[in-house]
DNA sequence: CCTACCGATCGGTAGG
DNA sequence: CCTACCGATCGGTAGG
């Protein structure tokens, strides 16, 4: 419930993480300096390891942070009495919420959770696979119960993820379409398709 | 027409470019270096020098190659006489197939064109915003003509291009879906929508 | 195509 | 939090 939001009240290794997020997006993890991190925090290299342990570290805040957030709504949406393809219009309207309010960390999760090192690498996997999973198995539902076409589940699951990732480009362009907008064009889009 | 795949024929430069987009592909452009290259081509590092002029220059070769691919593309479906919907299928099933028969290429270039220098890195974000122009171009009149649903154009061509790039996941699952199947899965979640 | 090597930069540590 | 510095590795060149 405490949203803290680059407030002062952080702390410093939180500023940290949240510059490195920012670094990671513009750069990519590996094109990243800890020499450029520091400049941002405003402190030496050298200093920033009175507060993390390594470069790597911080990957691992970023992307296990985000896991845990994605868990935590996955919760909330199993455990909803709701049509199943409501739960689909949740959990997409999630990840639009996301992807335009904090797209930094998802796109640096997105793209470079692959420079995790062992066991980070395999723990992060196996998240990501079983997130997938639940998503996979609302979907199953609700095509058994005919509120969604019958279409291959985990398919449907990669397309709504990864459309979805999409709108990062819509950040960087002229904007003409509100935030507002944006979702409900991407919702109809995906519930009712393309096509007339 | 004349299409060779990794064939013995090949010059010497284009089985390094090809090497290196599978280890852009496995590493990223920045986490690659020209030493992990030079083994998997089975020469000394100093000796790719003698082929190519930088490690940049092997990035924009597999940006732009793949560019004038696309392009190419969109040239033939832009001149055809048919109906705007159809278009777009046609768009689709391009970047289906790319993506399942070419996809360390297409993933490179989606995740690394930003390591691009100037000036190649201007041309090659006018290139891609080109590319979406027509491509939004062809849906607008696919609206016009009461073929596509009334949405946001652009929006829809993010969707569109980005929902694609999700099967690249579909590589290391588990594949029980076959290549048409899942081609069709996705024209019809995207042409047709999730619910029923 | 190789050996030998360059200057630059990297992540990180010692010690205060 | 800083100065000073480490070994490793980087992209790339010279010269043959």
């Amino acid at each position: 419930m405490a949203k803290i939001k680059s407030s002062k009240n952080a702390t410093k290794k939180e500023t940290i993480v949240e510059k490195a997020s920012k670094l990671f997006f513009e750069k990519g993890f590996s094109a990243s300096s800890m020499r450029d991190l520091a400049e941002r925090v405003g402190v030496e290299a050298a200093s920033l390891y009175n507060h993390i342990r390594s470069k790597e570290e911080l990957l691992q805040e970023i992307c296990f942070k985000a896991a845990q957030h994605y868990t935590e709504n996955i919760d909330a949406i199993e455990k909803e009495d709701t049509p199943f393809i409501q739960k689909i219009e949740k959990i997409l309207r999630f990840h639009i919420d996301q992807m335009i309010n904090n797209y930094e960390v998802v796109q640096v999760v997105d793209r470079d959770w692959k420079h995790l090192s062992e066991p980070h690498l395999t723990n992060y996997h196996n998240e990501r696979r079983a997130y997938r999973k639940r998503i996979t198995a609302i979907v199953e539902e609700g095509i058994r119960r005919k509120e969604v076409k019958d279409i291959d589940a985990p398919t449907a699951v990669l397309i709504m993820l990864h459309a979805v990732s999409g709108i990062e480009s819509w950040h960087r362009s002229v904007q003409k379409i509100s935030a507002k907008d944006l979702e409900e064009n991407i919702l109809l889009i995906l519930l009712k398709g393309l096509g007339k």
